[in-house]
DNA sequence: CAATAGCTATACTATACGGTATAGTTCATA
DNA sequence: TATGAACTATACCGTATAGTATAGCTATTG
Protein backbone atom coordinates (compact mmCIF):
# COMPACT_ATOMS: atom_id res chain seq x y z
CA UNK A 1 0.00 0.00 0.00
CA UNK A 2 0.86 3.43 1.00
CA UNK A 3 4.63 3.79 2.00
CA UNK A 4 3.88 6.76 4.12
CA UNK A 5 6.41 8.19 5.64
CA UNK A 6 6.42 8.94 9.47
CA UNK A 7 4.75 12.19 10.12
CA UNK A 8 7.21 13.23 12.00
CA UNK A 9 9.55 12.70 9.05
CA UNK A 10 7.30 15.75 7.23
CA UNK A 11 7.00 18.03 10.08
CA UNK A 12 10.91 17.79 9.83
CA UNK A 13 10.95 18.89 6.38
CA UNK A 14 8.87 21.92 7.19
CA UNK A 15 11.07 22.55 10.13
CA UNK A 16 13.75 22.57 7.90
CA UNK A 17 12.40 24.69 5.15
CA UNK A 18 11.28 27.35 7.79
CA UNK A 19 14.96 27.30 9.30
CA UNK A 20 16.22 28.34 5.24
CA UNK A 21 13.54 30.93 5.24
CA UNK A 22 14.61 32.48 8.50
CA UNK A 23 17.75 33.34 7.45
CA UNK A 24 17.10 34.92 5.01
CA UNK A 25 13.69 36.47 5.14
CA UNK A 26 15.18 38.10 8.76
CA UNK A 27 18.18 40.02 6.56
CA UNK A 28 16.42 40.73 3.65
CA UNK A 29 13.08 41.24 4.43
CA UNK A 30 10.03 40.11 2.44
CA UNK A 31 10.50 41.78 -1.10
CA UNK A 32 14.74 41.29 -0.75
CA UNK A 33 13.93 37.43 -0.38
CA UNK A 34 13.94 35.15 -3.70
CA UNK A 35 12.27 31.70 -2.96
CA UNK A 36 15.56 30.37 -4.84
CA UNK A 37 17.66 31.73 -2.56
CA UNK A 38 15.79 30.04 0.75
CA UNK A 39 15.79 26.27 -0.96
CA UNK A 40 19.53 26.97 -1.15
CA UNK A 41 19.78 27.98 2.50
CA UNK A 42 17.26 25.37 3.07
CA UNK A 43 19.14 22.84 1.05
CA UNK A 44 16.12 21.59 -0.18
CA UNK A 45 14.52 21.78 -3.84
CA UNK A 46 12.46 24.91 -4.33
CA UNK A 47 9.16 22.67 -5.63
CA UNK A 48 9.43 21.30 -2.12
CA UNK A 49 9.28 24.42 -0.43
CA UNK A 50 5.60 24.79 -2.75
CA UNK A 51 4.91 21.42 -1.30
CA UNK A 52 4.75 22.68 1.90
CA UNK A 53 3.59 25.94 1.59
CA UNK A 54 1.03 27.38 -1.23
CA UNK A 55 3.17 30.64 -2.29
CA UNK A 56 5.80 33.23 -0.65
CA UNK A 57 3.42 34.80 1.61
CA UNK A 58 2.04 31.50 3.11
CA UNK A 59 5.74 30.76 4.24
CA UNK A 60 6.32 34.05 5.21
CA UNK A 61 3.43 34.32 7.34
CA UNK A 62 4.05 30.75 8.89
CA UNK A 63 7.49 31.85 9.76
CA UNK A 64 6.50 35.12 11.68
CA UNK A 65 3.77 32.82 13.57
CA UNK A 66 6.85 30.43 14.27
CA UNK A 67 9.00 33.12 15.50
CA UNK A 68 6.30 34.82 17.68
CA UNK A 69 5.44 31.87 19.61
CA UNK A 70 9.13 30.41 20.31
CA UNK A 71 10.45 33.95 21.00
CA UNK A 72 8.32 34.58 23.73
CA UNK A 73 8.45 32.10 26.05
CA UNK A 74 12.18 33.33 26.49
CA UNK A 75 11.76 36.66 27.78
CA UNK A 76 9.20 35.82 30.05
CA UNK A 77 9.39 32.66 30.79
CA UNK A 78 11.67 32.47 33.86
CA UNK A 79 11.37 35.08 35.06
CA UNK A 80 10.73 35.17 39.14
CA UNK A 81 8.37 37.68 41.07
CA UNK A 82 9.79 36.64 44.54
CA UNK A 83 11.72 38.84 45.67
CA UNK A 84 11.47 42.99 46.41
CA UNK A 85 9.80 44.95 43.84
CA UNK A 86 12.87 47.21 43.18
CA UNK A 87 14.88 43.53 42.43
CA UNK A 88 12.33 42.34 40.33
CA UNK A 89 11.50 45.04 37.92
CA UNK A 90 15.40 45.53 37.69
CA UNK A 91 16.18 41.74 36.88
CA UNK A 92 12.85 41.85 34.41
CA UNK A 93 14.48 45.18 32.11
CA UNK A 94 18.40 43.71 32.71
CA UNK A 95 16.79 40.35 31.14
CA UNK A 96 14.99 41.97 28.21
CA UNK A 97 18.05 44.21 27.08
CA UNK A 98 20.46 41.76 27.66
CA UNK A 99 18.44 39.50 25.39
CA UNK A 100 18.14 42.00 22.55
CA UNK A 101 21.24 43.10 22.81
CA UNK A 102 23.16 39.82 22.35
CA UNK A 103 20.76 38.52 19.56
CA UNK A 104 21.04 39.75 16.41
CA UNK A 105 18.09 37.50 15.09
CA UNK A 106 15.69 39.50 17.81
CA UNK A 107 17.11 42.41 16.70
CA UNK A 108 16.53 41.50 12.94
CA UNK A 109 13.24 40.02 13.41
CA UNK A 110 12.02 43.31 15.38
CA UNK A 111 13.29 45.18 11.76
CA UNK A 112 11.12 42.91 9.99
CA UNK A 113 7.79 42.89 11.75
CA UNK A 114 8.11 47.10 12.12
CA UNK A 115 8.60 47.07 8.21
CA UNK A 116 6.15 45.04 7.22
CA UNK A 117 3.70 45.94 9.84
CA UNK A 118 2.08 47.70 6.71
CA UNK A 119 1.17 44.94 3.90
CA UNK A 120 0.83 42.43 6.86
CA UNK A 121 -1.33 43.56 9.63
CA UNK A 122 -2.50 40.96 10.87
CA UNK A 123 1.40 39.49 11.39
CA UNK A 124 2.28 42.76 12.98
CA UNK A 125 -0.91 42.25 15.52
CA UNK A 126 0.41 38.60 16.63
CA UNK A 127 3.32 40.01 17.14
CA UNK A 128 1.55 42.16 19.71
CA UNK A 129 -0.51 39.09 21.11
CA UNK A 130 2.45 37.39 21.53
CA UNK A 131 4.83 39.94 23.08
CA UNK A 132 4.15 43.06 24.35
CA UNK A 133 0.14 42.20 24.99
CA UNK A 134 1.67 38.93 27.34
CA UNK A 135 4.21 41.53 29.05
CA UNK A 136 1.78 43.77 29.87
CA UNK A 137 -0.67 41.09 31.62
CA UNK A 138 2.60 39.90 33.68
CA UNK A 139 3.38 43.39 34.79
CA UNK A 140 -0.05 44.73 35.39
CA UNK A 141 -1.03 42.20 37.29
CA UNK A 142 1.95 42.00 39.41
CA UNK A 143 1.52 45.81 39.86
CA UNK A 144 -2.00 45.08 40.84
CA UNK A 145 -1.46 42.92 43.45
CA UNK A 146 2.04 43.20 45.45
CA UNK A 147 1.61 44.65 48.84
CA UNK A 148 4.22 46.89 49.23
CA UNK A 149 3.42 48.60 45.86
CA UNK A 150 0.64 51.30 45.93
CA UNK A 151 0.15 51.83 42.06
CA UNK A 152 -2.15 54.17 41.10
CA UNK A 153 -2.72 52.21 37.62
CA UNK A 154 -1.22 48.92 37.12
CA UNK A 155 -2.18 48.88 33.12
CA UNK A 156 -0.61 52.44 32.58
CA UNK A 157 2.27 51.66 34.43
CA UNK A 158 3.20 48.12 33.18
CA UNK A 159 3.10 50.03 29.49
CA UNK A 160 5.23 52.97 31.07
CA UNK A 161 8.05 50.36 31.92
CA UNK A 162 8.13 48.18 29.16
CA UNK A 163 7.54 51.33 26.83
CA UNK A 164 10.80 52.98 28.14
CA UNK A 165 12.51 49.26 28.05
CA UNK A 166 11.72 48.82 24.25
CA UNK A 167 12.33 52.72 23.20
CA UNK A 168 15.46 51.94 24.52
CA UNK A 169 16.36 48.89 22.66
CA UNK A 170 14.92 50.11 19.55
CA UNK A 171 17.18 53.22 19.20
CA UNK A 172 20.46 52.04 20.66
CA UNK A 173 19.76 48.70 18.83
CA UNK A 174 17.62 49.06 15.87
CA UNK A 175 18.59 52.32 14.54
CA UNK A 176 22.23 52.04 15.57
CA UNK A 177 21.91 54.91 18.27
CA UNK A 178 24.79 53.09 20.69
CA UNK A 179 27.71 55.00 18.77
CA UNK A 180 25.69 58.78 18.40
CA UNK A 181 23.65 58.66 21.71
CA UNK A 182 25.09 56.59 24.37
CA UNK A 183 23.54 56.03 27.49
CA UNK A 184 24.39 52.93 29.85
CA UNK A 185 21.49 50.61 30.54
CA UNK A 186 21.73 50.43 33.95
CA UNK A 187 21.48 53.92 34.52
CA UNK A 188 18.24 54.04 32.94
CA UNK A 189 17.15 50.92 34.26
CA UNK A 190 17.73 52.15 38.19
CA UNK A 191 15.75 55.59 37.33
CA UNK A 192 13.32 53.76 35.71
CA UNK A 193 12.78 51.25 38.76
CA UNK A 194 13.35 53.77 40.71
CA UNK A 195 10.54 56.26 39.70
CA UNK A 196 8.08 53.19 39.87
CA UNK A 197 8.92 52.00 43.22
CA UNK A 198 8.76 55.33 45.16
CA UNK A 199 5.99 56.66 43.44
CA UNK A 200 3.88 59.09 45.73
CA UNK A 201 0.35 58.10 46.25
CA UNK A 202 -1.05 61.28 44.94
CA UNK B 1 25.82 81.03 -25.10
CA UNK B 2 24.09 78.70 -22.67
CA UNK B 3 20.88 78.85 -22.18
CA UNK B 4 20.57 78.27 -18.42
CA UNK B 5 17.18 76.83 -16.65
CA UNK B 6 17.31 78.96 -13.61
CA UNK B 7 18.83 77.08 -10.60
CA UNK B 8 15.14 77.20 -9.22
CA UNK B 9 13.73 75.06 -11.95
CA UNK B 10 16.62 72.58 -11.62
CA UNK B 11 15.43 72.34 -7.97
CA UNK B 12 11.67 71.99 -8.83
CA UNK B 13 12.15 69.14 -10.89
CA UNK B 14 14.95 67.61 -8.17
CA UNK B 15 11.49 68.36 -5.69
CA UNK B 16 9.03 66.72 -7.94
CA UNK B 17 10.69 63.49 -8.22
CA UNK B 18 11.67 63.30 -4.38
CA UNK B 19 7.78 63.68 -3.96
CA UNK B 20 7.02 61.29 -6.60
CA UNK B 21 9.82 58.81 -4.85
CA UNK B 22 7.73 59.93 -1.49
CA UNK B 23 4.54 58.11 -2.37
CA UNK B 24 5.90 55.12 -3.82
CA UNK B 25 8.72 54.18 -1.36
CA UNK B 26 7.11 55.08 1.81
CA UNK B 27 4.26 52.48 1.15
CA UNK B 28 6.34 49.65 -0.86
CA UNK B 29 9.64 49.48 1.27
CA UNK B 30 13.57 50.00 -0.84
CA UNK B 31 13.16 46.67 -2.84
CA UNK B 32 9.06 46.72 -3.14
CA UNK B 33 9.84 50.11 -5.04
CA UNK B 34 10.38 50.58 -9.14
CA UNK B 35 11.86 53.02 -10.70
CA UNK B 36 9.50 53.11 -12.85
CA UNK B 37 6.56 53.45 -10.73
CA UNK B 38 8.97 56.72 -9.10
CA UNK B 39 9.17 58.11 -12.84
CA UNK B 40 5.26 57.45 -13.13
CA UNK B 41 4.41 58.54 -9.78
CA UNK B 42 6.76 61.93 -10.38
CA UNK B 43 5.34 62.69 -13.44
CA UNK B 44 8.71 62.78 -15.01
CA UNK B 45 11.25 60.26 -17.33
CA UNK B 46 12.73 57.79 -15.60
CA UNK B 47 16.04 58.91 -17.29
CA UNK B 48 15.77 62.39 -15.63
CA UNK B 49 15.75 60.72 -12.46
CA UNK B 50 19.08 59.25 -13.10
CA UNK B 51 20.36 62.74 -14.31
CA UNK B 52 19.83 63.92 -10.88
CA UNK B 53 19.97 60.80 -8.53
CA UNK B 54 23.09 58.81 -8.74
CA UNK B 55 21.05 55.63 -8.86
CA UNK B 56 18.09 53.95 -6.66
CA UNK B 57 20.23 54.08 -3.69
CA UNK B 58 21.25 57.55 -3.94
CA UNK B 59 17.29 58.70 -4.36
CA UNK B 60 16.11 56.63 -1.95
CA UNK B 61 19.28 58.15 0.90
CA UNK B 62 17.98 61.87 -0.42
CA UNK B 63 14.80 61.54 0.31
CA UNK B 64 14.95 60.27 3.70
CA UNK B 65 17.34 63.22 4.55
CA UNK B 66 14.61 65.23 3.20
CA UNK B 67 11.95 63.93 5.35
CA UNK B 68 14.03 63.66 8.51
CA UNK B 69 14.78 67.39 8.19
CA UNK B 70 11.07 68.43 7.46
CA UNK B 71 9.67 66.49 9.91
CA UNK B 72 10.61 67.02 12.75
CA UNK B 73 10.42 70.73 12.97
CA UNK B 74 6.71 70.30 13.13
CA UNK B 75 7.31 67.36 16.47
CA UNK B 76 9.21 70.48 19.21
CA UNK B 77 8.68 73.54 16.81
CA UNK B 78 6.02 75.11 18.17
CA UNK B 79 5.73 73.97 21.62
CA UNK B 80 6.72 76.46 24.56
CA UNK B 81 7.97 75.63 27.80
CA UNK B 82 6.41 78.86 29.54
CA UNK B 83 3.53 76.75 31.89
CA UNK B 84 3.45 74.70 34.81
CA UNK B 85 5.46 71.27 34.18
CA UNK B 86 2.40 69.32 34.61
CA UNK B 87 0.94 70.73 31.66
CA UNK B 88 3.94 71.43 29.79
CA UNK B 89 4.58 67.72 30.09
CA UNK B 90 0.95 66.69 28.81
CA UNK B 91 0.63 68.89 25.85
CA UNK B 92 3.90 67.54 24.93
CA UNK B 93 3.21 63.79 24.61
CA UNK B 94 -0.52 64.90 23.52
CA UNK B 95 0.62 66.89 20.36
CA UNK B 96 3.55 63.86 19.57
CA UNK B 97 0.37 61.41 19.72
CA UNK B 98 -2.02 63.56 18.17
CA UNK B 99 0.53 64.23 14.95
CA UNK B 100 0.98 60.76 14.46
CA UNK B 101 -2.13 59.09 15.09
CA UNK B 102 -3.61 61.63 12.09
CA UNK B 103 -0.72 61.61 9.71
CA UNK B 104 -0.47 58.10 7.70
CA UNK B 105 2.51 58.98 6.00
CA UNK B 106 4.32 59.55 9.94
CA UNK B 107 3.64 55.82 10.12
CA UNK B 108 4.54 55.01 6.98
CA UNK B 109 7.63 56.69 7.37
CA UNK B 110 8.32 55.12 10.83
CA UNK B 111 8.14 52.03 8.98
CA UNK B 112 10.55 52.08 6.55
CA UNK B 113 13.47 53.55 8.65
CA UNK B 114 13.05 50.70 11.51
CA UNK B 115 12.72 47.91 8.57
CA UNK B 116 15.87 49.17 6.23
CA UNK B 117 17.80 50.17 9.26
CA UNK B 118 19.55 46.83 8.82
CA UNK B 119 20.68 47.46 5.09
CA UNK B 120 21.00 51.08 5.65
CA UNK B 121 22.57 52.41 9.40
CA UNK B 122 23.71 55.58 8.39
CA UNK B 123 20.31 56.54 7.56
CA UNK B 124 18.62 55.07 10.63
CA UNK B 125 20.98 57.27 12.62
CA UNK B 126 20.38 60.09 10.58
CA UNK B 127 16.66 59.85 11.86
CA UNK B 128 18.28 59.30 15.54
CA UNK B 129 19.90 62.56 15.66
CA UNK B 130 16.60 64.46 13.73
CA UNK B 131 13.99 63.32 16.43
CA UNK B 132 14.69 61.16 19.77
CA UNK B 133 18.05 62.92 20.12
CA UNK B 134 16.69 66.42 20.21
CA UNK B 135 13.45 65.94 21.84
CA UNK B 136 16.33 64.08 24.62
CA UNK B 137 18.21 67.43 24.79
CA UNK B 138 15.13 69.60 25.25
CA UNK B 139 13.56 67.58 27.03
CA UNK B 140 16.76 66.52 29.34
CA UNK B 141 17.66 70.57 29.29
CA UNK B 142 13.62 71.35 30.59
CA UNK B 143 13.64 68.89 33.79
CA UNK B 144 17.23 69.88 34.54
CA UNK B 145 17.14 73.71 34.84
CA UNK B 146 13.14 73.92 35.71
CA UNK B 147 13.15 75.21 39.35
CA UNK B 148 9.97 73.63 40.34
CA UNK B 149 10.95 69.96 39.48
CA UNK B 150 13.41 67.79 41.36
CA UNK B 151 14.72 65.18 38.82
CA UNK B 152 17.42 62.84 39.92
CA UNK B 153 18.33 61.91 36.36
CA UNK B 154 17.14 64.50 33.86
CA UNK B 155 18.52 62.28 31.00
CA UNK B 156 17.06 58.85 31.66
CA UNK B 157 13.85 60.67 32.62
CA UNK B 158 13.61 62.31 29.22
CA UNK B 159 14.10 58.75 27.77
CA UNK B 160 11.70 57.42 29.94
CA UNK B 161 8.96 60.37 28.97
CA UNK B 162 9.98 59.85 25.02
CA UNK B 163 10.02 56.65 25.21
CA UNK B 164 6.76 55.93 26.80
CA UNK B 165 4.89 57.69 24.03
CA UNK B 166 6.91 56.70 21.13
CA UNK B 167 6.68 52.49 22.15
CA UNK B 168 2.73 53.78 22.78
CA UNK B 169 2.57 54.63 19.89
CA UNK B 170 4.50 51.87 17.64
CA UNK B 171 2.01 49.22 19.33
CA UNK B 172 -1.07 51.09 18.71
CA UNK B 173 -0.68 52.62 15.33
CA UNK B 174 2.29 51.36 13.57
CA UNK B 175 1.94 47.52 15.07
CA UNK B 176 -1.94 48.38 14.66
CA UNK B 177 -2.89 47.22 18.42
CA UNK B 178 -5.48 49.83 18.80
CA UNK B 179 -7.99 47.46 18.34
CA UNK B 180 -6.48 44.19 20.40
CA UNK B 181 -5.11 45.73 23.29
CA UNK B 182 -6.83 49.72 23.18
CA UNK B 183 -5.56 51.93 26.34
CA UNK B 184 -6.81 56.01 25.57
CA UNK B 185 -3.73 57.63 25.22
CA UNK B 186 -4.99 60.51 27.91
CA UNK B 187 -5.11 57.52 30.66
CA UNK B 188 -1.44 56.57 29.44
CA UNK B 189 -0.30 60.68 29.33
CA UNK B 190 -1.90 61.09 32.90
CA UNK B 191 0.09 58.83 34.66
CA UNK B 192 3.20 59.17 33.23
CA UNK B 193 3.10 62.78 33.68
CA UNK B 194 2.19 62.35 37.16
CA UNK B 195 4.93 59.96 37.68
CA UNK B 196 7.05 62.09 36.55
CA UNK B 197 6.26 65.46 38.14
CA UNK B 198 5.71 63.83 41.96
CA UNK B 199 8.80 62.29 41.81
CA UNK B 200 10.25 61.69 44.95
CA UNK B 201 13.29 63.03 45.93
CA UNK B 202 15.02 59.55 46.89
C1' DC C 1 10.57 -7.20 -4.41
C1' DA C 2 7.45 -3.98 -6.14
C1' DA C 3 4.73 -0.05 -5.43
C1' DT C 4 4.58 4.62 -4.24
C1' DA C 5 4.94 9.13 -1.50
C1' DG C 6 8.17 12.44 -1.31
C1' DC C 7 12.01 14.06 -2.82
C1' DT C 8 15.95 16.40 -6.25
C1' DA C 9 17.77 18.60 -10.39
C1' DT C 10 16.92 21.17 -14.14
C1' DA C 11 14.69 23.58 -17.42
C1' DC C 12 11.07 26.51 -18.44
C1' DT C 13 7.42 30.68 -18.76
C1' DA C 14 6.09 35.15 -18.24
C1' DT C 15 7.06 39.09 -16.05
C1' DA C 16 9.66 42.61 -13.85
C1' DC C 17 13.77 44.84 -12.49
C1' DG C 18 17.91 48.62 -12.63
C1' DG C 19 20.03 51.11 -15.72
C1' DT C 20 21.29 52.83 -20.58
C1' DA C 21 20.90 54.25 -25.50
C1' DT C 22 18.61 56.82 -29.04
C1' DA C 23 16.04 60.08 -31.18
C1' DG C 24 13.23 63.79 -30.89
C1' DT C 25 10.87 67.88 -28.20
C1' DT C 26 10.55 72.24 -25.41
C1' DC C 27 11.97 76.72 -24.25
C1' DA C 28 14.77 80.55 -22.22
C1' DT C 29 18.56 83.11 -23.74
C1' DA C 30 22.25 85.57 -26.66
C1' DT D 1 16.14 83.23 -34.78
C1' DA D 2 19.37 79.83 -33.59
C1' DT D 3 21.69 77.53 -29.86
C1' DG D 4 21.85 74.14 -26.42
C1' DA D 5 20.61 72.39 -21.81
C1' DA D 6 17.07 69.71 -19.97
C1' DC D 7 13.51 67.23 -20.91
C1' DT D 8 10.14 63.04 -22.89
C1' DA D 9 9.00 58.61 -25.09
C1' DT D 10 10.38 54.33 -26.21
C1' DA D 11 13.03 50.60 -26.86
C1' DC D 12 16.52 47.90 -25.22
C1' DC D 13 20.07 44.76 -22.24
C1' DG D 14 21.15 41.51 -18.96
C1' DT D 15 19.58 39.68 -15.03
C1' DA D 16 16.33 38.08 -11.59
C1' DT D 17 11.84 36.90 -10.04
C1' DA D 18 7.46 33.64 -8.60
C1' DG D 19 5.84 29.70 -9.77
C1' DT D 20 5.35 25.26 -12.86
C1' DA D 21 6.55 21.10 -15.62
C1' DT D 22 9.15 17.09 -16.32
C1' DA D 23 11.83 13.31 -15.45
C1' DG D 24 14.20 10.58 -12.46
C1' DC D 25 15.96 9.20 -7.58
C1' DT D 26 15.30 7.28 -2.65
C1' DA D 27 13.53 4.89 0.91
C1' DT D 28 9.66 2.94 3.44
C1' DT D 29 6.06 -0.43 3.53
C1' DG D 30 3.02 -4.40 2.29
Amino acid sequence: MSPMPTESAIAEKRQQILQGAMEIFLHQGYEGTSMDRVATAAGVSKITIYKHFADKEGLFTALIEKIAEQRFNRVLGGISLEKEPEEVLRHIATQILQLIASDEQYVAFFRLIMGESGRFPKLAQLFVRALPQRAWKVLGNYFATHPKLDIANPEATARIFTGTVISYAITQYILHGEQIAPMPSDVLIENLVHLIVNQSSR
